[in-house]
DNA sequence: TTTTATATACATACATGATAGTATGTATAT
DNA sequence: ATATACATACTATCATGTATGTATATAAAA
């Protein structure tokens, strides 16, 4: 019974797939092993092979889609343009990535929502410290450069921002067949920019 | 061992005090009942008395903190004045309200966060189908007076209303040391409203 | 008012099922 | 020849729910 490498890392993104939808649907402590086996077409000794523990999966869940909502932003930064347009476009690619890629959508509520798995708390802070910080000086320069309005706080903006992105996304995941938040992310993204300039 | 009724009244209230506190820091599933009823000095024997199960006492929670949350909003509402300041009120009295009172904001955050309990899904369904439809009843109404942008869609703004709302409550609840949100609110309540007008 | 009956507010003990982890087996790729 | 990629079988723990016990508040009767 044993596969190619080649098969081993099929069945192994098989696994993170399955983890993922069923982690996201039922939450980390609800969601047995045995249900992502099987959505796998294999035995739980196949989780237990790759990852060692079931917190050792989740974690590596986390790892991969990190990336994935990083690149969106980079790739709305490069394109350019004066800052309302990056923040525009930051948040329709956001908003898209959020209907488009399971990854990136269900990992960020997962991470708002997953309180047990005690190794991530602290990481989870830190992580979110340091994106304030680097969105408000995102906004501090642009402020400086009176493409925003001026009394605005850069620190208070970022919160804004992030609050109105992740509220958004889990408000969508919450209900996905109310509405397609694709079709409204230009709108959502034109109502949060007329608000801070 | 009989209490008298008010005793008896006062371990429900502990239940439900313990029961808000140890679900949001854990979850619904991680949960334990013993927990809940150590908490409250009593054994589950007292929950189960109580609530019957786990999940009626998951929505008896839910049921208390609703009220709380509309309370808000109707006073919001009565205090009058021009719509725009009317929806600035209503979020910083909800900002407040996350930071000031634990059951509004930590069922605020479970409602979105606890996807486990099936007979809260439907029902969880229908309630922001309704929240959606009577926002966005109000956003209409004040488009058509004049006192919004126009081309704005009420359904889009009301979601956005919502997201915001959410976003910057679960934000605040998985960070609270971080800021205060009741200082940031009025700016915060600021940014949205310019956003929309 | 005292006595009696009964419902109440839990505690205790038990039954049941589920699930994470482990130990081991085995076929086969390398 | 051996390490790998799993499957299978087993163990141990733990948490709901339930069944039952019990002391006492409360209502009813005398």
């Amino acid at each position: 019974m044993r596969r190619t490498q080649e098969e081993a890392e099929q069945t192994r993104q098989d696994l993170l797939d399955a983890a993922l939808t069923i982690f996201s649907q039922k939450g980390y402590t609800a969601t047995r092993l045995e249900d992502i086996a099987r959505a796998s077409s294999v035995t739980r000794g196949a989780i237990y092979h790759h990852f060692g523990s079931k917190s050792d999966l989740f974690l590596a869940l986390m790892e991969e889609a990190t990336e994935v909502g990083n690149s969106a932003i980079d790739k709305a930064v490069s394109e350019g343009g004066a800052f309302v347009e990056v923040v525009t476009r930051i948040l329709v690619y956001t908003f898209n990535l959020v209907e488009d890629d399971r990854r990136f959508s269900e990992v960020m509520a997962l991470q708002l929502t997953t309180p047990d798995v005690e190794a991530l708390a602290q990481r989870r802070y830190d992580e979110a410290q340091e994106l304030v910080q680097s969105i408000s000086g995102f906004f501090r320069v642009i402020i400086e450069q009176g493409e925003l309005r001026p009394g605005l706080d850069p620190e208070i903006a970022a919160r804004a921002f992030l609050g109105y992105q992740n509220g958004l996304a889990m408000l969508w995941l919450a209900n996905r067949e109310a509405f397609s938040i694709k079709d409204i992310a230009p709108e959502l993204a034109k109502i949060f920019v007329h608000g801070i300039e």
